[in-house]
DNA sequence: AGTACCACCTGACGGC
DNA sequence: TGCCGTCAGGTGGTAC
């Protein structure tokens, strides 16, 4: 059992957690000039140095952002994009205090406010860098469109042409940007599709399900706090992501929660819910 | 094209 | 008590 509070129950930065993110710093560092950059780990560039970095973004201001998938887009006031991906420990910070920097700071921008922007990342597996813009960044990656940007018209049609398993296929940021591991359980649960399902499986009626909770369960994780440990209180109790355990009482009928390896990863969901596309 | 597996990375946890 | 293997999970690379 998770013991609360411990940094086992920080969410893994999928599509929500990001959205979040992303208001928060529209709430706080929008519109704030850079005055110094400072690199705690310049793993997290990938290949861009720390002197780049800085000189790129020391002197500019953060004018405005967008959500892509699970990447934070941020515009700066020249055009060029700083780019942020979380990984899976990422997140960000901004504060006035310098006690009040995050332990795992891998890169600070301190703004002429005196406030600070922290991108904290604990196992490094996020990234940051610069594009020439959002557009470009999106294109260069290869993403697919964003999850929450697809209406059924669009999902079917990605579908349509997509073979192999569906849990595989939500993944797929080139197929549609955003879900990863734990919100492709959540969303083919609410849609009562067994993970292990093949695309082809799937009649017209069970991927307007899935298109439906795709959207109903990204949107509730969002408005309920996705990005703060508290999500996990906040959920309504029909979901299966506060039950991420072995032998766990489904939250929908008596059975149980089942575990098991699918799409190489490890899957949580409901034999007896999770029928549709057997 | 889709799948399988490894590597990256850190810290928690179970086994002995 | 303490060492050690294993696991988590997004992404990227490679092999099939």
């Amino acid at each position: 059992m998770r013991s609360l509070g411990s940094w086992e129950d920080l969410p893994v930065p999928e599509l929500p957690d990001v959205e979040n993110y992303k208001r928060y710093l529209d709430a706080t560092a929008l519109h704030e000039r850079v005055a110094d950059v400072v690199v705690g780990n310049a793993k997290v560039l990938r290949g861009l140095s720390a002197s780049e970095i800085s000189k790129r973004l020391t002197g500019r201001s953060l004018e405005s952002s967008c959500r892509h998938g699970k990447h934070l887009l941020v515009t700066l006031d020249d055009g060029a994009c700083l780019t942020i991906h979380f990984g899976m420990t990422g997140r960000l910070a901004y504060f006035k205090a310098m006690d009040e920097d995050p332990k795992y700071d891998r890169l600070r921008l301190d703004f002429d406010n005196g406030y600070h922007l922290a991108f904290d990342c604990r196992r490094m597996i996020g990234r940051v860098g610069l594009a020439e813009s959002d557009t470009a960044f999106v294109a260069a990656e290869e993403l697919g469109p964003d999850a929450l940007d697809v209406d059924l018209t669009a999902f079917r049609k990605l579908l349509a042409d997509r073979r192999g398993g569906i849990k595989a296929a939500l993944m797929d940021q080139s197929l549609l940007a955003g879900i990863g591991n734990v919100y492709s359980d959540e969303i083919l649960f609410h849609a009562g599709i067994d993970p292990r399902a093949a695309v082809e499986a799937l009649d017209d009626d069970t991927v307007a399900a899935l298109h439906h909770s795709l959207r109903t369960v990204l949107k509730t994780a969002i408005d309920r706090g996705a990005g703060s440990e508290e999500l996990i209180h906040r959920l309504p109790d029909t979901y299966l992501l506060p039950h991420r355990e072995q032998g766990a009482g489904c939250p929908r009928c008596d059975g149980k929660v089942h575990r098991a390896k699918i799409a190489g990863r490890t899957s949580y969901f409901c034999p007896a819910c999770q029928t549709k596309g057997r």
